[in-house]
DNA sequence: AAATAATTTACATAAGATTTACAGTCATCT
DNA sequence: AGATGACTGTAAATCTTATGTAAATTATTT
């Protein structure tokens, strides 16, 4: 049975990427846009874990976690804005688990909430290894290390990304839009044709791996499957 | 099997570099953020050590400590948070086996951890050597000594646990504020840029070494596979 | 107090990211 | 098949940001 993830956050972007990301991996998403309807939730579904923006609507987040945690012992990460807030929040012992700042990184989001349960829940996979070997390419997440058939290939750090992510999703399609919010972020505001730069850029530093980047036309770009 | 840590603190932070260095020297990490949890977990999962920390919510760690020192003889490692308290502590007789300051200094965890399992465990693998040799670098962890090809190179404090991480990963690329949770300890609140200006001066008396100390743009530093 | 080390600041520069513009490509309709 | 319009590839110009480093400041040790 999958592990559910409730995911409280007034934008519908946020939400979206998270889930993306989370059902990716295997885990169930709901999802609630206030704090009274997350409370239901937490107490009604029962949910494995908790991400809770800060910033909500209404009852705000530091509300809802004290209310949360005064009923529930849920494991709950905190969203929070700037970086500056994240010592007097933790400062105010609210009980949340973990924080991560927004923009979030939604690999580290993710990376975060498998850090907890893998805690609370015994019977854990084992550590992800952080490589990927897909045909002749292999990537090192540690080392941000690329090669195709043993060569070595210099990428930059949006390439490798941008590349990592794809890899990670074999022959799952990626609108560009959808690859400016997981490589670049969800607030970033320029246009969808940086994408098409990077992936020419990436194309052709990668000539001769064997999964192709592939066009999607009208719809995006993915890592061919072999 | 891996032999398995405990740590319990509240503060996600710790845990997370805790288990980062432990979890690289083949030990299982587990965790707890209460003492109620802890104990629970000290009986049902029997670990081999416990790094407890004293300041806990609700039962704090001094009571925890006394527990499950009652009811278990788990090796134990206390974090008391100022030097002043160690007498204090001490004194109490608690049962722990080592004290350790916050901030505290992963690699220092790790060590008097090793120690404490060397000393419980007969069995135990061999010492780790802490000197690192890498193409004309060579570093004594225990003399803190670095010399490149045979040239003893004077470093200071920082700029030798600086190198000594790096070289411990070799290839692996450190952003700047995991550097700085390191080696400048996770409490560290300065600005990143202080850790260009340390690996500028590294740069600087390590000229002629062979593994160089590559800037990953966008990311963070490395030290350079040969 | 002097000496040594650590940190911050400021600014030039290098490295990379983004935009732009235009050429090329693809799907669809007549 | 040919024409049409939307989509994509990419070189080059421009813009942005990360980085290196000297020098000043602050902290620590002797």
């Amino acid at each position: 049975m999958a592990e559910t993830i409730l995911v409280v956050d007034d934008e519908m972007r946020i939400i979206d990427l998270a889930r993306m990301y989370l059902e990716q991996d295997g885990y169930r998403v709901i999802y609630a846009t206030d704090g009274i309807k997350a409370r239901r939730m937490i107490l009604k579904i029962e949910p494995s874990l908790v991400v809770l923006d800060l910033m909500l609507p209404g009852m705000d987040g530091l509300e809802v976690c004290r209310k949360v945690r005064a009923e529930s012992d849920v494991p709950i990460i905190m969203l929070t804005a700037r970086n500056d807030d994240i010592d007097k929040i933790v400062g105010l012992e609210l009980g949340a688990d973990d924080y991560l700042t927004k923009p979030f990184n939604p690999r580290e989001l993710v990376a975060r909430i498998k850090a907890i349960l893998r805690r609370s829940d015994r019977n854990s996979r084992d550590e992800q290894p952080s490589t990927i070997s897909i045909g002749n390419l292999f990537i090192d997440g540690q080392r941000r290390r690329v090669e195709i058939g043993g060569q070595v290939i210099n990428l930059r750090m949006k390439e490798f990304d941008l590349l990592q992510t794809l890899a990670e999703n074999v022959g799952v399609v990626f609108s560009r839009e959808k690859l400016l919010d997981v490589v670049w972020g969800y607030d970033f505001a320029g246009e969808t044709r940086t994408v098409d730069v990077h992936i020419a850029h990436l194309r052709h530093k990668l000539c001769g791996m064997e999964p192709v980047i592939e066009t999607v036309w009208g719809v995006g770009y993915k890592l061919d499957e072999a």
